[in-house]
DNA sequence: ATGGTTGCCTCGCAA
């Protein structure tokens, strides 16, 4: 739409697999900006050309059959970094950040952490913690910014359908949850629980026991703006319709419009 | 009830 600009995260779990469902939903939705999470591919085998067929430039940064980030964007991509900086042992394909017209905007796959008396939690919480330091370096630069992806961190207990049997787990626990406040602490703004405080949401629907047909859903996939992006932020919605389609995803897009200014 | 589902591309791992 003119005057605005549509910003979508979708964890897609493999874009091979996912292909014809992103490019439909491409279609139909025609967000201006797309982040996309959990590819499950090498970059060269990253299906560029069938986007750039729909008018999307792509920032892709991929590894064999594990998470995988990228940015689809109608406008020119610039200034790609390619890793969340802190930590250049972290060979994960988990970040990455791009120039965007006036925009700063980042694709995050932010790692899962269970279980949680594996390595794995405290990589999570130690990834979050660059995260934060990284978000307040982006604060410093006064350009507006949008993280966007799947945070794996069900924030509050209204973001999940059943916070008992979630209690122990790595995206529900207190330490993963006040990571992700203190993110929100920096000034960073959540955009769907701002515009919709009480409102109950799922992003995600496990495959297993017809959750989606139940919704037995979490809420694990955010945009947080900066306070610049926060300010012309108009609009948030989650897209459930893709996760009703045969071959679907687990996850769901959510969508973001910023007043274009 | 230690089940169940999906994608990777292996004979299990990650989610």
């Amino acid at each position: 739409m003119a005057g605005s600009i549509d910003i979508a995260t979708w964890n897609v779990n493999s874009v091979k697999a996912r292909l014809a469902n992103v490019l439909d939903w491409l279609k139909a939705a025609g967000p201006d900006i797309v982040l996309l999470q959990e590819l499950k591919c090498e970059t060269p085998a990253f299906p560029a050309a069938a986007f750039e067929e729909l008018g999307y430039n792509c920032a892709v940064v991929g590894q064999k059959s594990w998470n995988g980030v990228a940015i689809l964007s109608k406008q020119p991509i610039d200034d790609v970094i390619a890793a969340l900086p802190g930590d250049d042992d972290d060979t994960h394909a988990r970040y990455v950040e791009a120039t965007v017209g006036t925009l700063r905007v980042a694709s995050l796959y932010l790692p899962n952490g269970n279980p949680v008396d594996s390595d794995k939690y405290p990589y999570k919480l130690a990834w979050m913690t660059r995260l934060r330091a990284h978000a307040e370096a982006l604060l410093a630069t006064e350009q507006p910014f949008v993280l966007g992806g799947d945070y794996n961190v069900i924030p509050q207990p209204e973001d999940c359908y059943d916070p008992e049997a979630w209690a122990g787990d790595a995206l529900f626990r207190l330490d993963s949850r006040r990571a992700f406040r203190s993110l929100l602490n920096l000034g960073l703004t959540e955009a769907w629980r701002a515009l919709y405080p009480d409102r109950v949401a799922y992003t995600f629907w496990d495959y297993q026991g017809r959750a989606f047909e139940g919704d037995r859903g979490i809420r694990i996939d955010h945009l947080l703006l900066s306070p610049g992006a926060a300010d012309r932020l108009t609009a948030c919605r989650i897209d459930k319709a893709p996760r009703g389609r045969p071959k679907a995803s687990d996850h769901t897009p959510v969508i973001c419009t910023l007043e274009d200014r």
